[in-house]
RNA sequence: GGGCGGAUAGCCAAGUGGUCAACGGCGACAGACUGUAAAUCUGUUCCCUUACGGGUUCGGGGGUUCGAGUCCCUCUCCGCCCA
């Protein structure tokens, strides 16, 4: 994998990631497949209409279903889901903060039960390197701890440690996997520390010490306030090293996104775009909007008078919101395309304004409008 | 003409003397959702009130009772059966 830093405007900056399966242009978007499938019924073919250059899985979901030995068989997650463009597969890390089944954390890695059937499951750095490698992702991620924010300053240190414990197993195995003369997965790191600027000053520099190919924020949007969120990210981004590619797991909002790309981050991932999609909120440059609200009944209109995607071509807000009443998938199908447009286009926007220097102008009309509501 | 059974909030439907403004489902109206256990979850849904609380309800009328959606009489309508 290649990162090249193409242009900057302020800390915000374009570049270019060269991964074995294609080029992304940053800062990007990274829609999310987790089960190796876009929800709401978005295909391959319509990720590529839509211009996404990446799409993110998971190690966790796929491993159990429908397990890493059938993907590799079927080629890898890429091709497997007729995608063949570039993925990043998530550690599975995130899981051990979200499930509910947790069992027991140890030095080793997590022991907690599926969601499909409650057998017992254990991760770890190894698994998840070795699970990851076998998926065939092009960019994979170290296995973190990721600590919600209701956590107290104990928890998040030890998770803190544990994730730089777990970055350097993650980092030998990955490189005991890779074989010489074929083609690697790039491997990110990820800093942890929630909203504590110690804790993340210490987590950086465990993190950065380690030959990653890319570095993460983890651990934010997970309950803190948008302030706390905010707060992390202008003091750590810029510290996070210039050359690689910067990456906020699991943000957020488009005025997140903004925020982010301002303080130099370069990728972002969030099922914001695909949840809210089949639960009938849709993004507006406008002002987002609950498309079920009886005053689109007789809307007309497209969701967004100034989006160029092809369900905005095309639909009105009536004709959305009765899909969505009557429970058709369809419904579901054209919201999600539409707001995953929005997100790429927020991104394509970006680059050509921080080309231009005139990120601040950008990040000032969008906000404006969207402060509208629909 | 006779015999049963039924009528409960927008719809379906619990409820058989007090804890019933009335279970539950649907529908309707809102809200939430940030590295996806989510086509999910939460709230409201007789009237007035932000709330506390108050008012009027269970086909109509009349009765029994301290108290009735629940028991009795009667009327209306609906369904089934016998003529």
């Amino acid at each position: 994998m290649k990162f090249k830093i193409l242009s900057g405007d302020g800390n915000a900056r374009t570049g270019l990631l060269t991964t074995n399966r294609g080029k992304i242009k940053t800062p990007a978007f990274m829609p999310i497949a987790t089960s190796g499938a876009i929800k709401g019924g978005v295909s391959s073919e319509d990720m590529r209409g839509l211009k996404s250059e990446i799409i993110l899985a998971n190690t966790y979901h796929l491993h159990l279903r429908p397990g890493e030995k059938i993907i590799k068989k079927g080629g890898g997650i890429s091709s497997f889901m007729g995608w063949d463009g570039p993925v990043l597969t998530d550690s599975g890390g995130f899981q051990v903060f979200s499930l509910s089944s947790i069992r027991k954390i140890t030095e080793e890695g997590v022991h907690f039960q599926s969601h499909l059937d409650g057998s017992k499951i254990f991760l770890g750095p190894e698994e998840s390197m070795k699970i990851q490698h076998e998926l065939g992702a092009d960019i994979i991620m170290a296995f973190d701890e990721c600590p919600p924010s209701t956590a107290g300053k104990d928890k998040i240190a030890l998770a803190v440690q544990r994730t730089s414990a777990w970055a350097k197993k993650s980092i030998q195995t990955h490189t005991a996997l890779c074989k010489k003369g074929k083609e690697s997965p790039a491997l990110f790191g990820i800093v942890q520390g929630g909203a504590h600027l110690d804790l993340r000053e210490e987590s950086l520099a465990e993190i950065v010490k380690l030959p990653f190919d890319g570095f993460a924020l983890g651990g934010l949007a997970v309950g803190e306030s948008e302030k706390e969120m905010y707060e992390t990210i202008r003091a750590i981004a810029p510290k996070m090293p210039e050359e690689k590619p910067r990456y906020l797991m699991g943000v957020g909002t488009p005025e997140n996104i903004l925020e982010a790309v301002e303080n130099g981050i370069d990728m972002f991932d969030c099922v914001l775009p695909t949840r809210n999609g089949r639960h009938g909120k849709a993004f507006s440059s406008i002002g987002d909007f609950n498309i079920f609200a009886e005053k689109y009944a007789t809307d007309f209109s497209p969701l967004d008078p100034n989006c160029e995607c092809p369900v905005c071509k095309k639909y009105s807000r009536a004709y959305l919101r009765h899909l969505h009443k009557s429970g058709e998938m369809l419904g579901m199908r054209l919201l999600t395309i539409h707001n995953l447009h929005f997100y790429l286009d927020l991104m394509r926007k970006m680059r050509e304004a921080i080309e231009k220097g005139e990120f601040q102008k950008l990040k000032k009309r969008v906000m404006k409008g969207r402060t509208r509501k629909g």
